[in-house]
DNA sequence: CGGCATCCTCTTTGATACTG
DNA sequence: CAGTATCAAAGAGGATGCCG
């Protein structure tokens, strides 16, 4: 993309990760961790390939991301974040929470990932209060798993199960979100198709933002 | 743009704020306050008036400005944020701290505008200790002035001048923000030709973002 | 003058096909 | 698997014209 050519830090950003689809591929690499080309390009649903190379050559000049050529037994070229790369996770965390706040929920037929979910999740739960920590809750949907884990390093997401979790929800993604949201009551959660076992309690811990 | 059409909270805010130009169109409504069209055009150097307009309906349609027909004096058309345009702040702020932090200065030929200054030193200082409020930081250069003011309810930044500011900083922009950004201490910034008058320990009562 | 709309050229994207 | 090649369509940039 053509630079903005200010001098403003918004636009000096805005010159390295204001293309079309890169925040998307660091997004991806955030919460995916190290991927190969494929991973990348079936988590961004629409991408062409060419700009999806365009743009991972873009973050490597920036210094964002670097390849590796991974031995065996992955045998492949794997994208890393770099510390900058990693780093633009708050400007994420912060526009996520932004459209949660004030958007409108996605269409209806939409392209879902499982590994979204957690990251999404994790939007609405910030730290925790010490007492019951660590704390994990399983989210369970007809389309995969994810976790949500609270220690009292702060609050981290991912795909997968957990052994024992204080907390599980079971339904279809937006339900879950809708709960975690405050969107919906767990009485109005549960009237609406979401399963929940364990303590409910545990989500009133989180602190939520303040929204005001 | 056409819709990412992802349930991910990220793709829908940049559904609608990941256009090219409409975060800085957002940024000089933060700074400037209600703005008429030329007063965007001239903040924004390099838009083609077609996108500006645009922009500018998107933005409306999506809610985050709206127009007012204003009376005279002013008899033109003022374009106002609302509160959901309001609230991409964070999501500035979380970008001009990263690009301070990561990225390199502006080049040397890169377009300024004096209202960018401010906004831009506000970065680096967040809250400030309880002692010793409210205070100003006056911001002189040759290309205009820029205060920075500290109250209990947080830091302010604005063009102008304050009538006793408990710190003045005369020089050139990127030596302001360099000795704000902790880029250069006091004795280098003052080399470098910045000239320091008042109290400088205010800005050691600011506290940073802990980076990392 | 302020707020666009139009026209034109150039670049970027999206979709698909193909290759080492 | 990790791209490159190709091409049509959409968007951006620049100049100018219009209309209150």
């Amino acid at each position: 993309m053509k630079s903005y050519n200010e001098s403003c830090p918004i636009a000096l950003a805005l010159d390295v990760i204001g293309d079309r689809w890169t925040l998307l591929v660091l997004r991806e690499l955030l919460v995916q961790g190290p991927c190969r080309y494929t991973d990348l390009a079936n988590g961004l649903p629409g991408i062409a390939t060419s700009v999806l190379a365009d743009r991972l050559r873009s973050l490597e000049d920036a210094g964002l991301i670097y390849r590796e050529s991974a031995p065996p037994p992955v045998a492949t070229t794997l994208f890393h974040l770099t510390a900058k790369g990693r780093d633009v996770e708050p400007i994420l965390v912060t526009a996520g929470r932004w459209a949660v706040e004030h958007l409108d929920g996605p269409a209806p037929d939409s392209e879902f990932r499982i590994h979204w979910l957690p990251f999404a999740a994790s939007f609405y739960l910030r730290g925790h209060e010490a007492a019951g920590l660590p704390l994990s809750i399983q989210l369970e949907t007809p389309v995969g798993s994810g976790v949500v884990e609270a220690t009292v390093d702060g609050v981290r997401s991912r795909v997968g199960t957990v052994p024992a979790p204080d907390l599980t929800l079971t339904g279809m993604p937006d339900g879950i979100i809708r709960l975690l949201s405050g969107a919906s009551t767990p009485e109005e959660a549960r009237n609406e198709g979401l399963t929940i076992d364990g303590d409910i309690e545990v989500l009133a811990g989180f602190t939520r933002d303040a929204v005001s």
